[in-house]
DNA sequence: CGGCAATGTAAAGATATCTTTACATTGCAT
DNA sequence: ATGCAATGTAAAGATATCTTTACATTGCCG
C-alpha cells in the first residue's frame, strides 16, 4: 500500500484571494517553493507544513491527506 | 519570531508500549530514522508525519507543536 | 494591442531527511 | 555477573526540500 501526499494549498489560498507572492513573504519563504508544493513537484517540510495550517487557519486534514498511489 | 517543531513520539511509543524497532517494520523506515526523530536531531518528512498521526491514531497537535526557538 | 501582475519553470547549489552498515551503551532478566 | 533486547550513535551515500537567479507564459486591465 504506497502512500502519497496532496495538498489543497492552491484551493484554499485562491479562496483567501491571497496571491503566491504575499503567500511567500508573510511565511518567509519563496515563491518558487509555495509554486512547486501547490503543483506537486515535492512535498513541504514538517515545519512549513505546520506554517501553513497556522497561517490559513485549518486542521491538517483540511490542507493534507495521504492517499493510496 | 523563530519557530521550531517539537515531538511527543517518544512519550506516544512508550504509553503503547511499542519499540523502535516494532514501529520501524510496521512503518517500513529504519529504527535510525525513528530514533533520530524522537532524539530531535531532524524532523520528519511531511509524509512520515502524517504516516505516524494514523499509526498512533492522534491528531497533529498532539504529536507535534510549533514553538518558539 | 500593450503593459503589468501573477504564475510557471529551470538549473545550480545548500541543507535536510532517510538508508545502510556497524558498533557502543543501557537496562533488565536469568 | 552474563546475556539479550532495546536504544543510542556515527559515518557515508542517496534523495528530498528549499534558495537564488533568471526567464517564459498567462491573463487581465488600460
Amino acid at each position: 500500500m504506497l502512500l502519497k501526499v496532496r495538498n489543497r494549498i492552491k484551493e484554499i489560498r485562491l479562496t483567501k484571494g491571497i496571491s503566491q507572492i504575499q503567500m511567500a513573504e508573510d511565511l518567509q519563504i519563496t515563491r518558487q517553493t509555495i509554486n512547486a508544493v501547490e503543483n506537486h513537484k515535492y512535498n513541504p517540510s514538517l515545519e512549513l507544513a505546520l506554517k501553513l495550517m497556522k497561517y490559513f487557519n485549518v486542521t491538517i486534514d483540511e490542507i493534507f491527506t495521504l492517499e493510496e498511489e
